[in-house]
DNA sequence: TTGACATATGTAACTGGTTTCATCAACCTC
DNA sequence: GAGGTTGATGAAACCAGTTACATATGTCAA
């Protein structure tokens, strides 16, 4: 074992413009105390430091003094992996999701975080980029520095990580996807639904000629859900797809390119938010009004939406909710055991400015 | 210790409709199995499936392939808080952020957990509110699960968390903010620097009369140090502050206030990009022109700021580099115990078209 | 044939806590 | 005053790994 050491002058001011110099080892290792010295230097049992630490009511209010001295004296800190040794409890679990440039993960990690925080869990990020080889890579880092649990994202991955999750057993939940049928509870909302509601929107508004803007379908059974759904529908509309980064700039290029076309669609339905922003920038820079000249419709729901100008018409996906319910599940998987069901929630349309029937 | 138990018929599916109903608890404990088990079902010492584990090298093929049958048969997986106890290491750390609803710190938490990963280290986030109780309150909860270093936002901490960070001796990283005497490391760039190149940038394109937006005072010392360092400009200007949330929301509110105002600024200086977006559309929602009417800059530069339209002038904040780097001193902190120096990065103006000179 | 040395494996101590069980004193009851 | 109960504490086992050291076997040179 490497003992951490420190550089003592850590907390001493150093002067102006003497750029922090400290580059040297500390020469004093100075062992992290543990429960035997602290025992030994109250002069009481390694089993009394621990009840004083765990349950300071069953000890005599002198002698837990003593020891409380002795702890602040030798600034003990008691050792994470000690305890987690005992309990089997390392009191975190881990998130796979696939990019944090989305403010939509982003609020549902908030939302993870926050509920998970209520159960005494804290949320180890890994983002995996949505390639499933990293997905799985990462899953074992989790795994291998002891998550308790996991939330990934969607229902598709490779073996590795299915055998990994079957091996281990480590309770799993997956979100932004429901399939009562998956043998992971999943949490989450029906894609394929919500991107027909968006489009069932647009039909009703008269809009007949749409193009669909999309990220990569490649390892994405969300989008590749979403398209499903459109594909599936029975309103007679005629859809031209656009594949493109979920992203800004990636919607951006694509209003841009409509912007150009001879001929114009109806309306256009982004399958995301961040996406449908971009769009909107991309037609705007390019002369072209929303929602006197086309329509546009996003999906997600995302703060930008609601304050863009125009405010953007799109369906609104519980993404907090969702993080809440998965933290809650998955904390009660933990420490009850208690393999949580599936659940649904419901997408709904949030009507806004960009949309309008067609004149 | 409660041990972990399982339902056995986790991945056997289940008849549609049937809404899972695993909720009763599983009658087996069947105890994970450890190194000693292994160990006897191998017919070989607990020392050989050790060394299986960490150097497959030394021990004899055939042994070898004996032990990993036995592994793979037993589904095998080691604790990781019995290999922390010995190596001393949990191989993660923490990261204390204001939010996540800001796509800065999404941005830098990316490049943060990008880097870290490739130092063998995960990130465990906790979201703070600004709110230096709740600070401390996670700062104690990642020591306690046993994170070997933290990043924290800003300098202004209370005093519960100094203390600890003095008492256990954490490597800690100070980000978002730079000051060459603090005694602990700070990896980020000057704020009042930053928020002077913008007033300076608007005061060179003539402007006199400057709407200020930034977000709260209260808790926020990088917002203070750029009030700060607009006050301590010498531009001859005149500056209204509005403080708002640092939000779209926020700015969009702002945005209506200020095109509703009789007499309008001549530009409008946005703490950061967030709040200049929003005040970007609360003015074109109230008719009022950019850069035409009025200029705006902002500071942090999003992705969204190269894409709005009109695109957003700013002054461009080094997240991301940010991020790689107080990754990287962080893990040689821990790894070499070398304390790293303080380090500053560039702020630098990024002009495009939302402000121009005055007319 | 023997000593030197490398290779492969096992034994047991060790990490830093928690927890069971035993001990002992003080108090209460009959 | 004997016997039972309660409260406070300590000794030692235990968790699941790693690792220092010892041992056994095999190879090679002298």
């Amino acid at each position: 074992m490497k003992p951490v050491t420190y550089v003592n002058s850590l907390f001493e001011d150093f002067p102006e413009g003497a750029q922090n110099p400290v580059t040297q080892k500390s020469q004093l290792p100075k062992k992290r105390s543990n429960l035997r010295d602290v025992a030994k230097a109250a002069g009481v049992s390694v089993a009394t430091v621990s009840r004083v630490l765990n349950e300071p009511g069953v000890v005599k209010p002198d002698t837990r003094e003593k020891v409380q001295a002795a702890i602040a004296d030798l600034k003990f800190v008691p050792s994470a992996a000690a305890r987690a040794i005992n309990s089997g409890r390392t009191r975190f679990v881990g998130a796979l999701i696939p990019t944090l440039d989305n403010a939509i993960f982003a609020r549902f990690l908030a939302a993870l975080e926050r509920e998970l925080s209520a159960h005494q869990l804290s949320l180890v990020v890994a983002t995996t980029d949505s390639d499933p080889d990293i997905e799985t890579q990462k899953a074992k880092e989790l795994v291998d520095i002891g998550a308790e649990g996991l939330i990934v994202t969607g229902a598709a991955h490779n073996t590795g990580l299915k055998d990994l999750i079957e091996q281990t057993m480590l309770p799993t939940i997956i979100t932004s996807y429901f399939d009562r049928a998956n043998p992971l509870p999943t949490i989450g909302y029906d894609n394929a639904a919500a991107a027909q509601i968006a489009l069932e929107h647009l039909a009703d508004l008269g809009h007949s000629e749409i193009a669909v803007v999309h990220g990569p379908v490649h390892n994405n059974d969300r989008t590749r859900a979403r398209l499903a759904g459109l594909n599936a529908s029975d309103c007679s509309v005629e859809l031209a797809t656009h594949e493109t980064d979920i992203s800004l700039e990636g919607g951006s290029v694509v209003g841009k390119q409509i912007a150009a076309l001879p001929h114009k669609p109806d309306a256009i339905l982004c399958l995301s938010d961040v996406v449908a922003l971009g769009v909107l920038f991309g037609l705007q820079a390019s002369g072209v009004k929303v929602p006197e000249d086309v329509s546009l419709v996003g999906i997600d729901d995302l703060p930008s939406s609601a304050v863009s100008v125009p405010p953007l018409t799109t369906v609104h996906l519980p993404v907090s909710t969702m993080g809440e319910r998965a933290a809650a599940a998955l904390a009660r998987w933990i420490s009850d055991q208690e393999i949580p069901r599936a659940e649904m929630l419901e997408a709904t349309l949030v009507q806004r400015q960009s949309a309008r029937r067609k004149t």
